[in-house]
DNA sequence: CCTTAAACGAGACGGTACGTCCAGTCTTTAA
DNA sequence: TTAAAGACTGGACGTACCGTCTCGTTTAAGG
């Protein structure tokens, strides 16, 4: 999902030349705005000004600031890395969990912040953000995570689904409510302790 | 923390008793609105114009939209309430956590909602959503929590502030990300596996 | 002088197919306005409103009230009318001044009250009105003047400039100050003081 | 005409004493407000507060920034001087008139050009304006011109109230309009050619 | 190669809301 | 009992952007 928006599709297909220049130009200068400035302070107007675009090039093609904003995050981020796979889900999930933690701590969290904001008053951004990030991100865990449960290194009486929560959950908490940092070491910690239970543990103790 | 707002501190006291009048109006129609049109529809115009109230008046007390909204959903929570014990850690966990959840499937959580996404560029409002709605929960929570750690129910090897944001993680990546409802009937469940964790259990699962 | 703001000089040349019609549509309102409430009870809120107009068009051309308002005399008085030359000085003032009498008695006058009483603050504006109203009826008024004294209608050792002041100051002392009515019929006799003086005339006297 | 309002009447006599502190005190500040910023840049909320006094105090007095202006005017002159009489009307008019011009140009002239503005709009202002500051002098001017008429110095068919607009047109014309500075030195010139008129003069020019 | 229609930059437009200032009124408190 | 102090409602201010519209001007494709 990197070029046109998933809120309304592609103008039409075939004009494309032209519009290739300005578009990406666009998409930067917006990703580039929110950072500098935060999601908040940065209008349609600025950006257009500031891609030396018209406004009504960027209103031909998104629907609003959120929808660009989300268009401009997903052409940053590119293809959805594939799930690592040691054979140990506690590592796997580190790896890939850290990759989420240091967007969220780098320029892409500032602007995904912003997105997720309006999303709380636009439903169509909030469907647009599940559509295009979280969801490809959870089927890519929900599939490792079945994998684990297959080895026995899972239950299996808790859907995946659900166990992406609990373990995205408190990431998600502190980014949005910001009360602690989110520091990668701690990752592997925060993930033993989801996977072990917050109850003593009788021998082993499952601290990871 | 039902008083004057968290961000500007009561501009004088002594010159309360004309205040109250509108001050209480303001605060009312302003939630009300909110919750009828969505956080994001409502301007302090159309606050002031419902109160029957200039727009000075309202910045007068304070600064923002999200200062005032902030304001008025303490104004309607009212007190907190002393969290439940009643000797089994679950138990008391699914009460209190039920308690938050049905708050974000009222009317409350529409406004709340709100406020999260103002705090996300406004770091005053970050910073008093904190300290006004989270934190004194937090420290109840962990206190509860602690008690459980005494009496064996609970590791002693986690701190209890992370076992908060273990638990409330998932409820507000639900809240805020909109992947599944917040159904009350499936917390107890939920907190089982966090309190258990993801790991295959010997037996019975549990306490050790 | 009827066509772009004297304040600002216009904007810029060659975008003016699009403007022409609100700003003609703003200009007239403003007039309309003003007559009917009075220069200061009008606000450019209601200009804007009456006119079917946003706020921000007025500002985009107009620094202020007075100077849109002066705009809007200009606009209405269209061209200044070259002075008459019947050959008698005497006669030919009267028609001149009785214009501008009978203008000041219509409701150009009631806008033109008001743009001097808001010269009196404004230095913008009172150098916008010398520039634009005074100064152009003042050098007509002066080459007929100055032919006058050529053929010894008048003399030759009173700058005509001075000799202006002396004609229109008892014409704006009553518009201004309210002492007495502004009638048209009496003008050639005030022309006739005027010119003959207060002193007793020796012989032929000369009250016209 | 030093004390309470021309516009409206005094509120009431006998509680004079405490009034009196204050009274004076809004009049003086307003007066040097208005001298210091223009008339225009001084609102009744900036003179209550600079004379440290609340904005109902003043309201209870004086019904608008206008009534207390020319009270503060008033206030400031003190009693209108009497006209003086050598015995030659020129000479007698030069110095009254050299009075007003002298005025106009020093602090009173701003709060009085702020006064005149104000009377284009408010119609009670205007009335007291002539009542207490135009009328009285006129009627002092006209005892004089009367005299003068008397004993053949001026012409006996010009009423006397027309010969004070001739002579005070001029002043208030340059004075309003800018058009020129007021030159206590060229007052005598200026009487001279309106009693002498501006047609060429037999010989002498002059008394006949 | 030349036309011609689209997409473009530019920015004016009607509007909404902003956050502020001040007017003029009303209430409370202190003297 | 009075008036100071100042909070109040309310209207207008001048500004920032919104999202739409109307302009010429590229510009690349098809004739």
């Amino acid at each position: 999902m990197t070029s046109a928006s998933a809120i309304d599709g592609p103008p039409e297909p075939g004009a494309a030349p032209r519009r290739a220049r300005s578009h990406d130009k666009i998409l930067e200068t917006a990703f580039a705005l929110i950072v500098e400035r935060g999601y908040g302070r940065v209008t349609i107007e600025a950006i257009a000004a500031a891609a030396g675009v018209g406004k009504p090039t960027i209103y031909r093609w998104w629907p609003s600031k959120g929808a660009l904003a989300l268009e401009a995050i997903n052409h940053r981020i590119g293809t959805v890395l594939d799930f690592p796979s040691t054979g140990d889900i506690a590592t796997d999930l580190a790896t890939q969990i850290n990759g989420a933690v240091s967007v969220m701590n780098g320029p892409i969290g500032v602007v995904y912040r912003g997105i997720i904001a309006e999303a709380q008053s636009d439903p169509a951004i909030a469907t647009a953000v599940r559509t295009t990030i979280i969801e490809p991100r959870t089927r890519d865990c929900q599939r490792r995570l079945a994998e684990a449960v297959t080895v026995g290194q899972l239950r299996g009486d808790v859907p995946t689904r659900e166990m992406v929560e609990l373990l995205y959950g408190p990431i998600y908490y502190r980014f949005l409510l910001g009360t602690d940092v989110l520091d990668p070491v701690r990752t592997p910690q925060l993930i033993a302790r989801v996977l072990d239970g917050l109850r003593p543990r009788p021998a082993n103790g499952g601290a990871g």
